[in-house]
RNA sequence: GCCCCCAUCGUCUAGUGGCCUAGGACAGCGGCCUUUCAAGCCGUAAACAUGGAUUCGAAUUCCGUUGGGGGCACCA
């Protein structure tokens, strides 16, 4: 087993956590458990404007709903407290200020306006964007100057003008980076909050962060934090980089392009373990064909060289077939549990409630073999819950057949159903099949006939099974009602 | 515009110089099973972006091109 790690997954509430900021977390689960090592929880909470109420809360349980359980963090505790930026303040103020005292950051004096104007100007002539320094090279007395006139200021790191800053990304492999392409970056903002390099450097490196997993979008500002680490003196943590989840456009993820909340996927009815084994898919494998695997299989083959560099895209007809093994998995008991909610909430509102635990135990084998999410169970299965069935008289008229021969049909199986004493699928069976040799009819013609009277579908599950379910009382009705639709025609 | 990353079937991927006439999975198509629908089983179609170089030999190494993506905020 490898070396212990100590990994953090660090969300910003800034709205609901889609399937990008769930995989990285997996990943940072899957390595923690693996080395047995830390699980950490990070709120970085610094961005005052775009903080959403509810978002921790919302976060927080969709980990939870995926059995991402952290070791460290919000509710939990730990000896790095507090796990939330917005309290840690004092940390990043007193850490930017020593890098302002020993040369490496300076105050920054220039309004947004002229920041803008400038970033302007720069895409307007075509030049890389960046701030352009002004404020590096201040006098003392300009700097008296300007503090005089109670100029809002923010701290900015001074990026040195040459050489280059590398890093070995435990996925990526070597990056380089000169230092003539980035900008005097912004750590501590006009509102005293830090801006997220700063944070992250102070706050990975006060809570002894060995690897810092995130997405590759991150790749260009690891130059920045390195250089930080430089100024501080501080030992940097391993970098890994992830392939990001993009949309079917190719794009990254994003709320306004239709990301899907992670708990909507519980909403939609996908089982926990199952989104947990398909993300885990995106960017790993165990080999070149193992593809369900528990979560104890996870953890122990979890490895980082068998990650890939690769964007993916999230392909939800494969997640469908994945749930549907899941469920297809699952004890009666189990899935009758499962179920159970989403039957409350989509059956049509005019069926009973609450349902009845026992009545649903006996339809969920009918329903395993034929739902892919727990919300299809609804739409799949009313029939076994509503009074009245909604169909055309037509339906009942299958290929090849009479509106006549269905109605002899019909007669013929009220008759001989009604004097059954016992209503069991082999019975039922051996009584039908009977009946289709007495009337001369093919033993399939007489079950569709009989299948869209008792279910008012052609799909469904098997005859026998699902009218034992139903019971006596309710098929002999369900019968005649068939009938009289055809009498009235 | 500048910087960085990536590039195998439609999608997720295996592949780390010869085992590759490129393997698996989802979706597609065909068939078997079968009272319908599923599930299951069998089969089929489908990819190494491109040009060079290295090598006895490249999906695998190197360079260029093309394509895609990401970053360039007092957002993370």
């Amino acid at each position: 087993m490898a070396v212990p790690v100590r990994v953090r997954f660090a969300p910003s509430p800034t709205g609901k956590v889609h399937a990008g900021n769930i995989h990285t977390a997996i990943f940072d689960y899957l390595l923690a458990r693996h080395t047995g090592g830390t699980f950490i929880l990070r709120i970085e909470d610094t961005d005052v404007e775009r903080k959403e109420a509810g978002a921790v809360e919302h976060m927080m349980e969709a980990l939870k709903w995926l059995g991402l359980d952290w070791d460290e963090g919000p509710g939990v505790g730990g000896p790095y407290a507090p796990y939330f930026q917005s309290q840690r303040l004092p940390l990043y103020k007193e850490a930017a200020e020593k890098l302002v005292a020993q040369g490496n950051a300076y105050y920054c004096y220039c309004s947004s306006e002229r920041l803008e104007a400038m970033r302007k100007e720069q895409e307007a002539r075509k030049q890389p964007s960046g701030y352009d320094r002004l404020c590096r090279n201040l006098t003392a007395e300009e700097r008296t100057a300007k503090q005089a006139q109670g100029i809002k200021t923010v701290i900015r790191f001074k990026v040195p003008l040459e050489g280059q800053t590398r890093f070995h990304d435990l996925i990526y492999g070597d990056v380089v980076f000169d230092h003539k392409n980035i900008d005097d970056f912004v750590m501590l903002k006009s509102d005293g909050y830090p801006t997220y390099h700063l944070a992250n450097v102070v706050d990975d490196t006060a809570m002894k962060i060995t690897h810092v997993i995130r997405g590759e979008e991150w790749i260009s500002s690891t130059p920045r934090h390195l250089l930080m680490y430089q100024a501080f003196g501080y030992t940097p943590p391993q970098y890994i980089h992830m392939p990001m989840i993009v949309g079917a456009n190719r794009a990254k993820l994003s709320k306004r392009r239709g990301a899907i909340s992670i708990l909507e996927y519980r909403d939609m009815g996908y089982l926990p373990e199952a989104l947990f084994n398909f993300l885990v898919l995106i960017g790993w494998s165990l080999d070149d064909k193992t593809e369900i695997m528990t979560r104890q299989q996870m953890i122990e083959n979890f490895s980082l060289e068998r990650m890939g560099r690769t964007a993916a895209a999230f392909n939800q007809e494969k997640l469908d077939w994945m749930n549907g093994v899941y469920i297809r998995n699952l004890t009666v008991a189990d899935l009758t549990n499962s179920v159970l909610p989403f039957l409350e909430k989509y059956l049509p509102p005019e069926v009973k409630r609450p349902l009845d635990v026992n009545y649903i135990r006996q339809i969920v084998p009918l329903l395993r073999e034929r739902i892919n999410t727990l919300k299809d169970a609804a739409a799949y299965a009313d029939f076994f819950f509503v009074d009245k069935l909604e169909y055309e008289a037509t339906m009942l008229i299958g290929k090849k057949m009479t509106a006549e021969t269905a109605l002899t049909v019909l007669k013929g199986s009220e008759e001989k159903l009604s004097s059954l004493k016992s209503f069991n699928r082999d019975l039922l069976e051996d009584t039908l099949r009977h009946l289709a040799d007495d009337l001369g009819l093919k033993a399939g013609q007489l079950f569709n006939v009989l299948r869209v009277a008792t279910t008012a579908r052609d799909a469904a599950p098997p005859l026998f099974e699902t009218m034992e379910v139903l019971g006596k009382e309710r098929c002999l009705e369900r019968i005649k009602v068939a009938i009289s639709k055809l009498s009235n025609n």
